[in-house]
DNA sequence: GGAGGCCTCGGAAGG
DNA sequence: CGAGGCCTCC
């Protein structure tokens, strides 16, 4: 195997992998086999001789993880997944499970996520009676954040002059209040979140040295992912770890760094010459995944940004075909055409659907996409997007989950102590939350003991209190020793949350419903899989695997990480996700849609130029995904929140060299554009009142009334019917040809005939009338 | 205490 | 547009 080993792998790659002691840097340019060249560093450590479990190698996806872990497992055999392997969170929270209790952690200690932390800091917020407007709940979990990252406690944070005259001067001056506030209420609900992870970590190593010694001689090979995007916290950590031994590998890409707004640090990895002064350094700069085109278009792009490591990405590819850009009318257009576009090059070259990939900068353009590729008959998938487990349904069965795991966890029993209704209204649960405040305990331990605790309630909600908790009490009980499926159904049905769902016959509670079965499908498959012991490695064939068990990591998993059972994963689609969850991924043809100023770039970045730098590092990410075609989109106008707004290309696409890339030849708009407020009163009487203005270009095919009315049904809707006559100053006098899904909540479509072979498409979106 | 109407306001990205 | 929050009414 050694032979072929290497066989596989060019110099760099080689050096890179052989150079297993000390530390090395590796700068993988896009495409350059940075994986491999990871995976065949741990192969080649284990072929060694060294145990796996020595081994920590760090990624920033369990995706990214999970993937290495298989292909490191089909090199060198099964032993290989005792390497200590994952995210930097999922590790540290292992780590964390074993050692917390140090510093006052159980080890069943909840993770919150970024879901809960709002819901803690809004009720928070509204119980010093703040105004939400002013500590914004956004800014206040960001100031902490930004805190705990690196590595500021609350003490630390409300001692620091500056830091008080910075959040006073913006007129936030109880933030700290707020953050030890937070932090209490974590503590008390034994939860930590995501940042507290990385905190309490450091926290462990630096006030622990026991624990600091067990873990540097334990993880005497450490090999870090995407160096680039590592915090400060992060840093901190594999620095310590690796003080002893030294053995350290960072692999990234300066060019790639796409995660500053989260405090992702560009300067860890241009400083690891410092930090190590015996380092070396490789340099991975052939890239095997792209055409010439490609490579030659993204370095001409990436020239832009004045921050980065000098490199020079080439290949040996072919010069493949150029660059392509769509200029469309609308999104809708954009739409049609990128699916259009889809159907040609699969029906011309006989390719799967998989081999495409539609790249957007936000999830809300995957709408318009997935619209488009349904009218070709063209399957798709959506990666991303709202999370399965940030669902509504999903979180308060997990929730359910997470209180009988660890009933001082307060989120989860605000979350469900009314729900399904029980009668523990407002006023009671208010209560409950001003003496837990008051006494310094969870509401979980106020509630245990509600006659001692003397709180003036009604008989009648007592005894539901009571009821609730006696509950919880049962499930806290089965829950350690019944089969994690067994547990998580009985769950699910004696809640009542089972049948609330089950009542909801609308096709949005079917899927809830089914949303909820399929978290159950999860936990099946968790109780059915063998047990490994962690310490040992070894696999309990017998072991009853238990609901508690499966509650420890679940906060850090995402919804790409959960098998769907009713999208097999195998299955020939083509590929929407942002370009953020591309990165890491290639495709055969690409192609990158919304281009345009305000976009991509996004708006908030324009202010600044590191921020417009990430954004070109990220249409950098999205061009190299590309093997051997990449196709460009830009809409000259687009709907956001309803409204029409008039787009300018991205200043990226003229930033790639005119020999890479075809611009569309005709001009299919005029720049002018006017306004039909008044043509639409004339048209039809009451309903350009309420619309907003809106403007449309000359030589404009479609457009829709907007209107900003809420979500109330039209009433009006009989007032106009198929076969009116309407007015139209500009497209001459129409008729009402055709009207769809009338009726409340729906939207009524209207088409009518203009002069010529023009007809404009009015959508009377749940439009009101006064 | 709860359901539902009505209005406001946001607007990216992952563990 | 649509999620979330407030307010009213039952």
């Amino acid at each position: 195997m050694s032979t072929q080993l290497f066989d596989d792998l060019n110099e760099a790659q080689r050096e890179a992998v052989l150079e297993t002691e000390g530390p090395v840097m590796v700068i993988a340019g896009a495409g350059s086999g940075k994986t491999r060249t990871l995976t065949y560093r741990v192969a080649h450590l284990i072929e060694k001789g060294i145990d796996p479990f020595n081994i920590l190698a760090l990624t920033f996806t369990n995706k990214a993880a999970r993937e290495m872990k298989d292909r490191i497992i089909a090199l060198t055999g099964a032993e290989a997944q005792n390497v200590w392997m994952g995210t930097f969170h999922s590790v540290f929270a292992r780590i964390l499970r074993i050692e917390g209790h140090r510093i006052g952690y159980p080890s069943n200690f909840t993770i919150y996520d970024t879901d809960d932390t709002k819901r803690v800091i809004k009720n928070l917020i509204r119980e010093n009676n703040l105004d939400d407007k002013i500590y914004q709940p956004g800014f206040i979990i960001h100031r902490i954040s930004a805190a705990k990252t690196s590595l500021m406690s609350d003490e630390d944070y409300n001692s620091n002059a500056e830091i008080h005259e910075y959040d006073s001067s913006s007129g936030r001056p109880l933030t700290g209040k707020l953050f030890s506030q937070y932090q209490n209420r974590l503590i008390r609900s034994s939860a930590m979140d995501f940042d507290d992870l990385l905190f309490n970590m450091n926290v462990l190593l630096r006030d622990f040295p026991d624990v600091l010694y067990k873990y540097q001689k334990k993880f005497r090979y450490i090999l870090v992912d995407e160096y680039q995007d590592t915090n400060y916290a992060q840093y901190l950590i594999i620095k310590k770890l690796a003080a002893n031994n030294e053995n350290i590998c960072v692999v990234g890409d300066d060019a790639q760094s796409i995660y500053a707004f989260r405090g992702a640090n560009i300067q860890n990895i241009l400083n690891f010459r410092n930090d190590y002064p015996d380092h070396k350094v490789f340099k991975l700069e052939q890239n095997y995944r792209s055409t010439k085109t490609i490579v030659k278009a993204a370095n001409a792009v990436i020239v832009n940004n004045k921050n980065q490591i000098f490199k020079e990405i080439w290949t040996k590819n072919e010069d493949g075909s150029r660059i392509r850009l769509i200029r469309a009318a609308t999104d809708t257009e954009e739409g049609n055409l990128v699916a259009q576009a889809i159907f040609e090059n699969k029906m011309n070259y006989q390719l799967s659907n998989a081999s495409f990939a539609i790249l957007y900068r936000t999830n809300a353009q995957s709408r318009t996409h997935e619209e488009s590729l349904r009218k070709l008959n063209i399957p798709c998938r959506i990666w991303g997007g709202v999370s399965f487990y940030q669902r509504k349904e999903i979180k308060d069965l997990l929730a359910y989950f997470r209180l009988s795991n660890n009933p001082k966890d307060e989120d989860a029993l605000l979350r469900v102590i009314n729900y399904p209704a029980r009668g523990i209204g407002k006023t009671t649960v208010d209560k409950l939350i001003v003496t837990a405040d008051e006494r310094k305990v969870s509401i979980f331990e106020i509630i245990e003991n509600l006659p001692s605790n003397r709180i003036k309630l009604p008989e009648n909600t007592l005894r539901k209190i009571s009821d609730f908790i006696n509950m919880i009490k049962s499930f806290s009980v089965q829950m350690k020793v019944r089969n994690g499926y067994e547990m998580a159904k009985h769950i699910a049905l004696s809640s009542g949350l089972f049948k609330e769902m089950n009542e909801d016959k609308t096709p949005e509670g079917v899927s809830r419903f089914e949303n909820l079965e399929e978290l159950l499908n999860a936990v099946k498959e968790f109780s059915e899989s063998p047990r490994i012991d962690p310490e040992t490695g070894e696999m309990e064939m017998n072991a009853i695997r238990t609901l508690d068990e499966f509650m420890q990591d679940i906060a850090l998993l995402t919804d790409v990480d959960i098998k769907d059972a009713k999208d097999d994963k195998n299955e020939d689609k083509v590929n929407l996700m942002t370009v953020h969850s591309a990165k890491g991924l290639e495709f055969p043809y690409v192609f990158i849609v919304g281009l345009e100023e305000n976009l991509f770039p996004s708006i908030q970045s324009l202010n600044s130029r590191s921020d417009l730098e990430e954004e070109r590092r990220l249409f950098y990410v999205a061009l190299t995904r590309a093997q051997q075609k990449c196709t460009l989109s830009y809409a000259e106008s687009r709907y956001r929140w309803g409204n029409l707004t008039m787009c300018e290309p991205s200043r990226f696409i003229s930033e790639i060299p005119e020999e890479h890339i075809d611009f569309p030849k005709k001009t299919s708009l005029k720049k002018e554009s006017f306004s039909i407020e008044e043509n639409f009163s004339a048209a039809l009487p009451g309903i350009a009142s309420r619309s907003k203005k809106i403007i449309i270009p000359e030589n404009f095919q479609k457009i829709s009334t907007v209107n900003n009315s809420g979500n109330t049904p039209p009433s009006y809707v009989e007032d106009i019917q198929v076969g009116m006559e309407v007015n139209h100053e500009r497209f001459g006098n129409g008729k009402v040809l055709n009207m769809e899904g009338v009726g409340p909540n729906k939207k009524a479509t209207v088409f009518f005939q203009g002069i010529g072979q023009k007809q404009l498409l009015l959508r009377f979106a749940r439009l009101r009338i006064i």
